[in-house]
DNA sequence: CATGGCCTGTCAACGCGATGTCAATTCGGA
DNA sequence: TCCGAATTGACATCGCGTTGACAGGCCATG
């Protein structure tokens, strides 16, 4: 799940500029910068990061003129506009397309990354493996629905917690994969919380009751002794 | 991926237009465009699209009065309006006109396709419309009359404010899915308002006294700690 | 094959952030 | 201006995540 995030900040206040980089940096995030509409154009171009989050107002070419560009290239970035909803907002109306959110000057750093948490979470949303028509997984007699939060059991229907769903995601993506628990705790709760290890058996614990058949003889989260966990869909 | 998928573009600004067409032709539909009202109008009835995007300020004809006449023709398109005023106004109105979506604008291409994508599998589904032939929808034990802005259970009948209808009718439109709060906010609420998440909170609290039979333990409104919401119509 | 030590399963309890709830205030339309 | 709706804030409550304790189980060693 944390595949290289490298996040572009195109903003020209420097103040700002450097909150950004500051606040994304304690995210874990790659940081790339730029202060003008060329040099960021020209980041974005070769470095293909991500996430870009485009300042409007900009000296040297304008946000719009970046975005543009940077969808002709058929860059596959991310963007997320920052504007002010003085001058430009009327013009935001217009051309904002093409980017994937936007958020408006003044903004609480704390809303800016929920927004982009959001559309991490709706990017690598969907599911790694073959989902079905109605977009859900299945994992032997029961079915996750990992847009609606729950497991699907015959008629039954669970809910998962946020990180019992990031966690199942995460065993999804390793399937078949002996898994120790130091990396699924850096992997799935990130390096700057750390809780113990016992954390993650408790949840796994939870996981079994929801997704296996007999919990007390798992199948599909089996236990690697000594070393974490394997995860296999098949019965 | 699918059947025929045709979608027509009724939308005057060019580069908007440009752009919409561009994202929809990656996304491998038959794209046909117009940039007013009257050419788009001749457009569908002629060819019949299975989605029509509509934007509402057009020059000739604007959208409702196109969307009326494609109403009238008993076209089956789909029709999701692109609504530039953000008034809730046009948004009840366009759905009293067999409108099935509206995005407000400026909305993120990201969010679009995810529309037209949830719309298809409605429609594949073999889901009903939103709204029964009497133009009510069915939640549970109580009927939802939009038209009339009001919740119906047995005899008793009670009023629905512009807000609830509006959540209810995007709770309505996302039926199955965990939406956090900030979506609901920049969908429902659009970008230019920006209440707290609290106030979501608030309308929900009033929509479950009218819709669920018993307000304590929500059926159809469910909360997902830590996300957001999950509305059900089933019981 | 028996034993000890480490590892895991399981559960109950706690703390904190998220949510439920309501009253007070602000907002917005006749 | 007036009234109802929308929003906010305060406070109570709830639920998840986390931890620690204890009971077993697994493996390595002898």
């Amino acid at each position: 799940m944390t595949s290289p995030r490298r996040v572009l900040v195109i903003e020209d206040e420097k103040m700002l500029r450097m909150a950004l980089v500051d606040a994304l940096v304690s995210e874990e995030f790659d940081v790339l910068q730029a202060a003008d509409g060329e040099g960021g154009l020209e980041l974005a171009l070769a470095e293909g990061p991500d996430l870009i989050l485009l300042d409007l107002m900009l000296p040297k070419r304008d946000g719009f003129s970046v975005l543009r560009a940077i969808r002709q290239d058929r860059l596959a970035s991310h963007v997320i506009i920052l504007s002010a909803r003085g001058e430009e907002w009327d013009r935001v109306q217009g051309f904002e397309y093409g980017a994937d959110d936007y958020v408006v000057k003044p903004f609480s750093m704390r809303e800016l990354l929920l927004r982009i948490r959001a559309l991490e979470r709706r990017d690598a949303g969907g599911a790694p493996g073959i989902e079905d028509a109605s977009g859900r997984v299945r994992i032997g007699q029961v079915e996750v629905d990992f847009a609606a939060y729950c497991v699907v059991r015959g008629e039954e229907r669970m809910g998962l917690s946020r990180r019992e769903l990031e966690l199942l995601r995460y065993f999804l993506l390793h399937e078949g994969e002996a898994i120790d628990r130091l990396r699924i705790l850096t992997d799935v709760w990130g390096a700057n919380e750390a809780p113990t290890t016992r954390t993650i058996d408790t949840h796994v614990l939870k996981l079994r009751k929801k997704i296996e058949a007999n919990p007390a003889d798992p199948v599909h989260l089996q236990t690697v002794h000594g070393v974490g966990y394997r995860f296999t869909r098949r019965d």
